[in-house]
Parts: C-alpha cells; sequence; structure tokens
DNA sequence: ACGTTGGTTCCAGTATCATTGAAATATGGA
DNA sequence: TCCATATTTCAATGATACTGGAACCAACGT
C-alpha cells in the first residue's frame, strides 16, 4: 500500500497514471506518452519503471514498442485499503459514487 | 493531491493516520500516539506536522494536551479524486462498497 | 515564582529520490 | 548484415526526506 501510494505522489508519476488510465486498455507507448507530457525519455523511464515495480502499469512488448497500461486491480486495491481503513464509513460511499458518474 | 497521496505514502505517517481514524472524533493526543506506536516523540511531532501541512489532520489545544484528528474531509476528497480520476468507472464502486461495509 | 509534564522546534547526520545526458540494448526493415 | 528507431540502463549531481537528541515553549498546580 505504501508503495502504492508513494508512486503516485509524484506529480509526473500521477499525470502518466491518469494518462494511462484515460487511454485504458490500449494502453501508450513511452513515446507517446514521452510526447504528450513533454517530458525527456529517460526521465519518463525512469518513472514508467516506479510505476511497474509498484506494480500500477503493466509492460507488453508490441513489436518495437512497449506498451503500458494502468493496472485497474492495483488501483481498486489501493482505493478498497483506504475505503476500508482511513474514511468516515458511510459517507465515503456517497463521496465514492458521486465521484464515480464521472468515469 | 499530490501532497495528500504524498503524505500518506509514508509507513509510519499511515499507521499515525490510521490510529486517528479509528479513534475517531475525540482524537488523541501525541503522548498516547508516541507510547501506543512505540515512536520517539520528536519523530512523531515531525510527521505529526508532516500530516498537518496536507490538511489530513487537525490540531486543537486542550489544556496541556493537543488533541489531533482525522479530518474526514480531505480524506474523502482524496478519495473523491482517486476514484474520478484514477479508477476502471463501475467496477472500483464496488470494490469500495465492499470494503466500506467494514467501517 | 517555581517545578513538572506535555509537545515542539532546532540541528546534525544519514538515506532516499528526482533529473538528466551519454552510452547500451533490442527490434524491424533494407 | 547493417542502419535506424524505440527504450532502457548507467552514472553523477542536487534536492528532499527521515530520525533522534538536546534545548525550548506552554500550561497547570503549589
Amino acid at each position: 500500500m505504501v508503495a502504492s501510494l508513494a508512486a503516485l505522489a509524484q506529480s509526473l508519476r500521477l499525470r502518466v497514471f491518469r494518462a494511462l488510465v484515460v487511454a485504458g486498455p490500449p494502453g501508450m507507448t513511452p513515446g507517446v506518452l514521452s510526447e504528450s507530457l513533454a517530458v525527456p525519455a529517460t526521465t519518463l523511464s525512469f518513472h514508467l519503471k516506479e510505476l511497474t515495480h509498484a506494480g500500477l502499469v503493466s509492460q507488453q512488448r508490441d513489436g518495437r514498442n512497449l506498451i503500458y497500461r494502468a493496472s485497474y486491480d492495483r488501483m481498486n486495491a489501493l482505493l478498497a485499503y483506504l475505503a476500508a481503513h482511513c474514511c468516515e464509513g458511510e459517507a465515503c460511499l456517497d463521496v465514492v459514487s458521486a465521484a464515480c458518474t464521472q468515469c
């Protein structure tokens, strides 16, 4: 849990992760991410490795490209943990369901 | 959001925050926290300041004691953010509601 | 005013993290 | 095989975070 939180607790990594969530199942390649976020490839690679190490993204080779995807399982586990241990019971349910209507 | 995530992305701080969530509205004093978590007072104070700065806990003086409480508003905002931007739509609702039954 | 208890700030040392360019690796096509 | 492209690893540097002891501040009782 701490590892997952730490992985998201960095602005660039959070941006990368959000981009991957938005991209959905097709995922994105580092090249596309690097260009769309205007970040040097090496910096991006470093942070992708951090996210991968935390289990929040997965990696798959497709020819010359690598495809990164958000790991929804891990993210859902993180949400479940926070909901179970760090929130105010019923109140957080309302908050989450209201937010989820935008998904 | 990054500040909140960073505040929780440290094992001792996460333990402190969870303890305060469990304590509920009455909150806890640094002395009690220090003893129950077996942490030196100075280290605890440092992390409480970090949590306070992130808005995740609040502080109130009561005579010679300080009372720290979890800020449920901030925590709910964090959950809402994650649910809105980083999860997989309906799936996360199920996950959260299942977890919340333990609250 | 004085001592005592509860907490914090100051400070130093150590460890971890972020960023970047240069070099290395892997893949596909000519 | 050899080149071009996509991506990572290496190495170095600067910044930031964690810890704990000693000194300091605030509030209460006498």
